[in-house]
DNA sequence: TAGGCGTGGCT
DNA sequence: TAGCCAAGCCT
């Protein structure tokens, strides 16, 4: 099967059987499907969905994102991971209203060039939104392209990474790129899945190199896994009388970074001098059950304490903390965990008063 | 180049 | 249950 007639395959099952009717795929323009492209990164279609309709309700524009405030783009992304994403969207959001006239630039080194934008998403954009002829190498063209031509090696290793992309460049038509571009990460996601490919029903079945040893099982080569460092943490759940909550902003970098969180300690010894520099005289506390979360290069063992408190005037800077209340609660970013321990112990809270 | 960076769904 | 995986990018 010539290259020509591997995309003009890919390009007629599309039309029949590919996937029209996402919110993206609707009202297209260059602003939608970065943001879209964006949420997608590592994340799949059906948690993006919701998201990106909340996000496009507040943030209609690329100049209405470049106005926002972090922690309003932040509430918004609560959930969805990756937090650093927020913070390169915001940067992009900026550069693209302030330096390009809030139009995006029409090339894959300009688009690259940009927070949060690599070579992939460069080509997703390009094709997708403004129909030129760019290559994408997500995870599902990846999938298809290492079967169909049976190429072993992780993904990851840039050796391997760059026959998939000479593939890719190859493989990509200069027409209807948007279509063809659709259509292998339509067929990655409902037909070439990761297990138990529906290979009867695939348009290029006949030229796949991996269907015709039956070793579609073989490819992509997974990533060498390690065992993941476990790793264990205190958070106390400070509650005044009136029911609410310390919170602290955690770090721009590093997990969570950005977001609103309990505070973290690594043992009980220190929540004495925690609470001396809040001002907190201690009432009673309990242990809540443990909560196991699990990253993608750890596993956390969380041990949430609630913990009544008085609160005196303290000296810690206004910015870097906060007092939330549950049942008035602020549009900020939380981490899930601690999105879930707040509702948990407002809960409790409620139980109490009643 | 390898590792950091989240979360939820699925098996 | 525990591991795998998902429309990757950055340092």
């Amino acid at each position: 099967m010539t290259e020509a007639q591997f995309a003009a395959r890919l390009i007629a099952w599309q039309q029949q059987h590919g996937r029209k009717d996402l919110p993206w795929q609707q009202q297209v323009t260059a602003y939608r499907v970065w943001v879209s492209e964006i949420m997608l990164q590592q994340t799949q279609v059906a948690s993006v969905i919701g998201y990106f309709g909340r996000f496009m309700q507040s943030f209609p524009s690329v100049q209405t994102l470049a106005k926002a405030s972090d922690d309003e783009v932040l509430h918004l992304w609560t959930g969805l991971g990756y937090y650093s994403r927020v913070r390169n969207l915001k940067k992009t959001a900026h550069i693209i209203s302030e330096q390009y006239g809030g139009e995006f630039p029409a090339s894959v080194k300009a688009l690259a060039e940009l927070p949060g934008i690599g070579r992939s998403t460069a080509g997703a954009i390009l094709s997708l939104a403004m129909g030129l002829p760019a290559a994408i190498l997500d995870g599902n063209v990846k999938r298809v392209l290492a079967r169909y031509s049976a190429t072993s090696g992780w993904p990851g290793e840039s050796k391997t990474a760059a026959i998939l992309w000479d593939l890719a460049e190859r493989f990509t038509p200069t027409e209807q790129t948007a279509i063809y571009n659709q259509a292998m990460m339509d067929l990655g996601a409902t037909l070439c899945t990761p297990k138990l490919p529906a290979c009867a029903e695939c348009p290029v079945q006949s030229g796949c190199r991996a269907f015709a040893r039956g070793s579609q099982s073989l490819y992509p080569t997974p990533k060498p896994r390690k065992t993941l460092p476990q790793k264990r943490s205190l958070m106390p759940i400070f509650a005044r009388k009136d029911g609410c909550i310390l919170l602290e902003r955690r770090p721009p970098a590093g997990i969570w970074g950005g977001l609103w969180s309990l505070p973290e300690l690594d043992t009980i010894e220190a929540l004495e001098p925690l609470a001396q520099r809040y001002a907190l005289d201690l009432g009673e506390r309990r242990a809540l059950a443990l909560i196991s979360h699990s990253f993608s290069h750890f596993r956390l063992a969380i041990e949430p304490w609630l913990i009544e408190v008085n609160e005196s005037a303290n000296a810690v800077a206004e910015d870097h903390y906060l007092w939330y209340d549950p049942d008035n609660p602020k549009r900020l970013g939380l981490a899930a965990p601690v999105a879930k321990l707040l509702k948990y112990a407002a809960q409790i809270n409620r139980r109490k008063a009643l």
